[in-house]
RNA sequence: GCCACCGUAGCUCAGUCGGUAGAGCGGCUGACUUGUAAUCAGCAGGUCGGGGGUUCAAUUCCCUCCGGUGGCUCCA
């Protein structure tokens, strides 16, 4: 709805013909009314009796400033382009006058659907001429729908729902504040989350002012270790058979099978305009496998079929106010794999693979089930046909998981389970999560030969199997800060570390033998690095530490003299001595089996800019 | 998006009941030549988030926009 505030010594205005079929009775055929807020109001598609609340409030907030006591609503169509039929445009316009008329104001307003000349004085004060937009947020139906869901909420553990009011939550004091979050939504922590100040501190990420919010910037360390993430996930979905594609990042909005599936996904999209064409950013990587996998020639001997992408990146445009650091953003990185199988008995199958998957990806994060409160939720009709299936599910945590049911099939998915990690604000978010998805192949029109020769449409499993990347990086620093809390130091897994060791010489004589030390140790596929800065000693290791360093090594005659290095270990406590070979098998075997990339910065701290 | 709070040097923050600003860290220069979490001194950095208004005068008061954080709501 445009409105536009005229603050006005007098209007006046005179009926001259009627402009559409659906048109107003007359009540007079002119008026003239004196010191008065004129408002005149375009009804656009997309509003609602809402919006008519809303402009109300707005035109009351107005009338205060100026003082008005009058208000004229003067339909006007000229201010949109986007008008709502006359209809709605009357009934939306019927609701605003009467609210106006409830809020105190001494009303008038002229009719709808008519030719009018009209005279107008404005007062010309800097608040007599205003222009406003209500809009009403363009919801999909699966977000206005939402909240009509009829759901149930359980704990399940041992092959018992437990009422999720009357559970003992003893010992379980994550799962507590998971759940209370989850339903409730309340929460007590009012703080930033150390996430945020993590990510500056440690130059991994920052906000990119010169975008949209949402959208980050990340520097050498946090693309280092964004990278190595992204790789070992690709490589462990890759390993579990998945082929790797790549996909368009946006779509058109008037493609018909992405127009009803957009309707169906509860999220916000970004639009582009480009000349006359409307597209929209991809918010996962579904549509393009799904537009990839209704072309191909399927048999039902090749199924399980795995096709995979890393999307870098998936665009959500989420309410501003949620947006925070890693945990929400608009533009993100995220592993999407979907499996297209024959039956109800495959699909479980490889859900039950995928979530073993996903919990043995986490663990390689430093993410531990203890981390992790899991979610999971379905159809009414899917619990009584596999309950056995679903205590399984529980019994493979070791502790009780929050299950939700929905009387009715709504969503496009009858199953899905998903992690959540609980941070230092008592907030959730989720990681790791596979759904069943019935719909969408017919949507897309995706089938397979049956041994009869028959074309089907086969299940789809979506799964991401760690969740977004940011939200790894943000799971690891908010995990970090829980250790930092329990009196350990923080720390990233080595294999995500962007410097393993650094090498601190007591002076710049022992400078050359510091870089004979730094090339072995390179050599040998460990991110070293040097600090040749002319600064003391103290001053050195506090800074390695505060960069969370794991292993820093100082070397001085001592060490020249032994042909040992005295390594000081940041999950250990005592400094120890060490050859340069024990040192670099000692890290080798605990990087083992991750991928590996060098240094992502000048191996010279003295060479190094600060970014952040 | 709505509500609340915040935005001062590269960073963290102090300050101005309206008269154009300070500290620590960081940077630069110099001294020191150092053995496991901050050596010392000097110097250079600011259209006090943007725009508008009130005022003789605005970083300070008002409006508005932008950005951040928290809450609502929602999700990977």
């Amino acid at each position: 709805m445009r409105l536009l505030f005229i603050h006005s010594d007098f209007i006046e205005y005179n009926v001259r013909e009627k402009a559409t079929d659906i048109a107003e009775n007359i009540e007079s055929e002119s008026e003239r009314v004196e010191d008065v807020l004129v408002v005149f109001v375009s009804v656009e598609r997309n509003d609602k009796m809402n919006t008519a609340e809303n402009a109300a409030e707005e035109i009351d907030n107005v009338a205060k400033q100026i003082k008005a006591n009058k208000i004229f609503i003067y339909p006007y169509a000229h201010l949109s382009s986007d008008l709502a039929n006359s209809e709605q445009a009357i009934n939306i316009l019927n609701k605003l006058r009467k609210r106006v008329r409830e809020l105190g104001y001494e009303m008038h307003t002229s009719p709808f659907g008519w030719y009018k000349s009209f005279k107008i004085s404005c007062k010309g004060h800097p608040l007599s001429e205003l222009s406003k937009t209500i809009t009403e947020n363009e919801e999909t139906e699966a977000l206005r729908n939402e909240n009509k869901l009829k759901t149930s909420w359980y704990i399940l553990i041992d092959g018992i729902l437990n009422d999720v009011e009357k559970f003992d939550y003893t010992g379980y004091d994550n799962l507590k504040t998971f759940v209370e979050y989850e339903i409730k939504g309340t929460r007590a922590v009012q703080e930033t989350p150390p996430h945020v100040k993590y990510m500056k501190t440690l130059e991994i990420a920052g906000y990119e002012e010169g975008s949209d919010a949402g959208n980050l910037r990340y520097y050498p360390k946090g693309k280092l270790i964004k990278n190595l993430i992204e790789n070992y996930i690709t490589s462990r979905v890759l390993n579990y058979g998945a082929q790797e594609v790549e996909t368009p990042i946006m779509y058109d909005y008037n493609h018909p099978a992405l127009k009803s599936y957009l309707e169906r996904f509860p999220a916000r999209q970004y639009t582009v305009l480009s000349g006359e064409d409307r597209f929209f950013l991809r918010f996962s990587a579904c549509f393009g496998q799904f537009l990839i996998a209704k072309d191909a020639t399927i048999s039902y001997r090749q199924l399980p079929l795995k096709l995979y992408e890393l999307t870098r990146y998936s665009f959500r445009r989420e309410k501003h106010g949620e947006l925070v650091g890693l945990r929400r953003l608009r533009a993100f990185t995220m592993p999407d794999m979907h499996t297209f199988v024959t039956d109800m008995e495959n699909a479980k199958d490889e859900f039950l693979k995928q979530y073993m998957l996903s919990i043995d990806v986490l663990k390689d994060f430093g993410l531990s089930t203890e981390d992790y409160e899991v979610a999971i939720r379905f159809t009414r009709e899917f619990y009584e046909n596999n309950k056995e299936f679903i205590n399984d599910l529980q019994k493979m945590i070791k502790k009780p998981v929050l299950i939700q049911i929905w009387e009715e099939k709504f969503f496009y998915f009858i199953l899905k389970f998903e992690f959540n990690f609980v941070d230092n604000t008592k907030k959730a978010a989720a990681l790791s999560t596979v759904q069943i998805d019935v719909d969408n192949s017919k949507r897309f029109n995706i089938t397979y030969i049956n041994a009869r020769n028959e074309r089907v449409n086969p299940l789809i499993l979506h799964c991401s199997p760690s969740g977004a990347v940011e939200r790894i990086i943000y799971a690891i620093l908010e995990k970090a800060e829980k250790d930092k809390q329990k009196g350990m130091k923080p720390m990233f897994p080595i294999w995500l570390s962007p410097t393993m060791v650094r090498i601190i010489p007591v002076d710049k004589n022992h400078l050359e033998f510091s870089e004979k030390i730094m090339d072995k140790i390179k050599n040998s596929s460990i991110r070293v690095d040097i600090d040749d800065r002319e600064i003391s000693l103290s001053k050195k290791i506090r800074e390695a530490e505060m960069d969370w360093i794991p292993y820093i090594t100082v070397i001085g005659d001592k060490e020249i003299s032994s042909n040992k290095l005295t390594v000081r270990e940041r999950s250990g406590n005592a400094n120890y001595e060490i050859t340069v070979e024990d040192l670099i098998k000692n890290i080798r075997e605990r990087i083992s089996g991750f991928p590996y990339r060098d240094l992502n910065e000048n191996p010279y701290l003295s060479k190094r800019i600060i970014f952040s």
